[in-house]
DNA sequence: AATAGTCGCAACCGCCGCAGC
DNA sequence: TGCTGCGGCGGTTGCGACTAT
């Protein structure tokens, strides 16, 4: 990173461009042939303009796409390969899916997140018309926004523990989930009894102790929200046993079934298609952070 | 209405792996 | 086997749009 930063700061000049400009040339690029020098000169960076658009789309409805820096030369685009790929793949594609990401596409985001991280281009594939650049923008706008109102960072594993065992089940049925917290609010003991309880089974729970202490003290002020999902973490360290023993009540069935479903060893029902996620959002809002007021609600 | 702050997105960059020579 | 060019990827940035004051 350190790398990144240092060339980063070696761009600030390159960078102070417009639309209508040159691209400047570096020493390295200097060194090159006066030929390709004086075709550098003339790339252009910057937005895309119609008519640079038009030409691509026509260029490559009749010659196909790949071969980026011929098809920019070819094409009589003054630009990089590089740009017109980023162009073609991110904007202009026909099946490029525009507008907001639905439900069930914000929910395997997570999901898919949770599996394999920052690999944008990876989790693109199981979005057919979404773009890496776009999921990416995605996350980094919305999800690490909500991450930082949870006091965590969007990679740790708290927040993907929230996200996998609270939230994302929380959206099975979320009239039924709050009608099955108030029955729960209700009959559930208190943190500490549900701590002597996993003590008394022979859990490592002071392995988690500082994540078990975020869930005591969180336990009464929203009902076993956290808790719960401390719950998932229990399970992924004891084979799940615990979960269905003591939980009863504090989770829908439809939740205990997910939290199986990924506790041991992150398995799921469609191992390409994360198919315990699709169908979640039925007839739930399109924007699944809308839900968050349930967090406050609680 | 003007200004400041924030957000969302398009586009850039460097790095890396691969294929061809 | 090493070099070179290209394509793909993830990280970062700049700026217009939007919102709050």
């Amino acid at each position: 990173m350190a790398a990144s930063q240092r060339s980063r700061s070696n761009d600030t000049a390159a960078r102070a461009w417009s639309p209508d400009t040159p691209v400047e040339l570096d020493d390295d690029q200097g060194q090159q042939g006066r030929a390709q020098e004086e075709e550098q000169l003339e790339l252009r960076r910057g937005p895309w303009t119609v008519d640079e658009d038009l030409t691509l789309v026509n260029y490559i409805a009749d010659h196909g796409e790949g071969r980026w820096n011929s098809l920019a030369r070819a094409a009589g685009l003054k630009r990089t390969g590089k740009s017109c790929r980023l162009r073609w793949l991110n904007y202009l594609r026909p099946d490029v899916k525009r507008g907001n990401f639905t439900a069930d596409e914000q929910l395997l985001i997570l999901d898919l997140h949770t599996r394999w991280g920052n690999r944008w281009s990876k989790i693109a594939q199981h979005l057919p018309g979404r773009t890496d650049n776009e999921i990416k923008n995605y996350w980094r706008t919305r999800v690490q926004k909500h991450a930082k109102e949870l006091n965590c960072d969007a990679n740790s594993k708290r927040f993907k523990d929230t996200m996998r065992y609270l939230w994302m089940p929380h959206l099975v049925d979320v009239d039924d989930h709050r009608r099955r917290l108030l029955q729960a609010q209700q009959q559930q003991p208190h943190a500490a009894d549900v701590f002597a309880a996993a003590h008394a089974a022979g859990m490592a729970v002071t392995s988690s102790s500082d994540s078990f202490a975020t869930a005591d003290s969180s336990y009464d002020e929203v009902g076993g929200i956290y808790a719960n999902m401390h719950v998932g973490e229990m399970l992924v360290m004891n084979g799940g046993d615990w979960g269905q023993d003591t939980n009863q009540g504090l989770w829908p069935a439809a939740d205990q079934s997910s939290v199986q479903a990924t506790a041991g060893g992150h398995q799921f029902q469609d191992p390409e298609l994360s198919g315990w996620v699709q169908g979640f959002s039925e007839g739930i809002t399109e924007n699944i952070w809308a839900l968050e007021d349930i967090w406050k609600i609680q």
